[in-house]
DNA sequence: GATATAGTTGACAGGTATGACAGGTTTCCT
DNA sequence: AGGAAACCTGTCATACCTGTCAACTATATC
């Protein structure tokens, strides 16, 4: 099912620096679209509607509320997975960013908040499955795939898919699934 | 979610001396960044930018809007630091946050950008080089004290030193010492 | 050193959006 | 179910916007 992204007139007002009475008044003029609930008559932004509020005005849009991106981040050092991995990756459209330890990765993700991590296992070993959990367990990340490529010494790739990931490869050169799965996995989510 | 810090024209007029109406004059030279309401047009300028434009034009920076952070982020699973160097720390004012692995720890600094960074080696081994290496290489954590729990075994201590560690605990357990060496280093970037 | 000139700033006024406050109600969370 | 948090409305004082003009500063010129 697909959740609505809203907020209240409190939220909208916090992101733009504002007072909430004046966030009312811009919904009153027509300024802001947004839809009443029928209690006490709150207001419920949908974020689509204020990011392109925000856009419209030249406002700054915060990180947090940006549009669903095609930003893909690559976790590993691999060589063939930078090169080759990354140009079939854009050739289907995406932004790549390459994180080559486990604290830049947390750091970019932060950051840019890609619609699809891969994580290559060759490089994170265990510790893999920290950022799986850290990941599953955080709400704010609730919409980002995460395509596993295992370690090609790795019995048991199954269990990755049992800590959060979405879908793991099963050849780490071939780039065309690489794509394939990222693609399944971005519009799935989009 | 993030919350944006403004100011007005005004309260910006004030901060530097001068009157508003010269403060909307340098945002229409286009010196300092700001961002208008739909309504009258009223500015609102990030503190972060307020910030950078009066570096950069040298003119003095007010207290209370260089705040100088209290947040320190501890990089550890160690029980021993995180109870009581928590503890030890608090006492002295800071604000902790507590990391169990390095992608976490990517994901704190890059969210609650603290000003001291407490990494415990013994958890993650050769990969703090990786993390001192990405902050150092890092304009934006110019400002960020990094201070190095390494681990009893560890011969050769001083290469954290080395590698931009601006300290070094040498026991793990005496808190007194952690917090002495983080209020220094707090106070030494102030 | 005095004067001219260009550019920047402060002051003022009229108009209006915004913020603060209070009282009341619903929604959310436990 | 019960309490806390958050939202709504209405009003009023405040603070911001724009435009204009005078005063000031800095630089150049004589």
């Amino acid at each position: 099912m697909s959740e609505l992204q809203v907020l209240t007139t409190g939220e909208a007002a916090r992101y733009c620096g504002v007072n909430f009475r004046t966030v009312i008044r811009w919904i009153e003029r027509g300024q802001l679209k947004a839809y009443k609930l029928p209690g006490r008559g709150d207001h419920r932004i949908c974020v689509e509607d204020f990011v392109g509020f925000l856009r419209d005005n030249s406002m700054p849009v915060p990180n947090d509320l940006a549009a669903p991106s095609r930003k893909v981040l690559l976790l590993t050092t691999d060589p063939e997975l930078t090169s080759g991995g990354r140009q079939a990756l854009q050739q289907i459209g995406c932004d790549i960013e390459v994180a080559g330890d486990s604290f830049s990765a947390g750091i970019h993700m932060a950051n840019a908040k890609p619609a699809l991590l891969v994580v290559d296992t060759d490089l994170v070993g265990e510790g893999g499955f920290q950022v799986l959990d850290y990941l599953r367990s955080r709400s704010e990340y609730s919409n980002l795939s995460i395509l596993v490529v295992p370690s090609d010494e790795d019995a048991e790739k199954a269990r990755w898919l049992d800590a959060g990931a979405d879908a793991l490869l099963t050849h780490r050169s071939e780039h065309g699934e690489l794509s394939a799965k990222a693609k399944l996995l971005l519009e799935a989510n989009a």
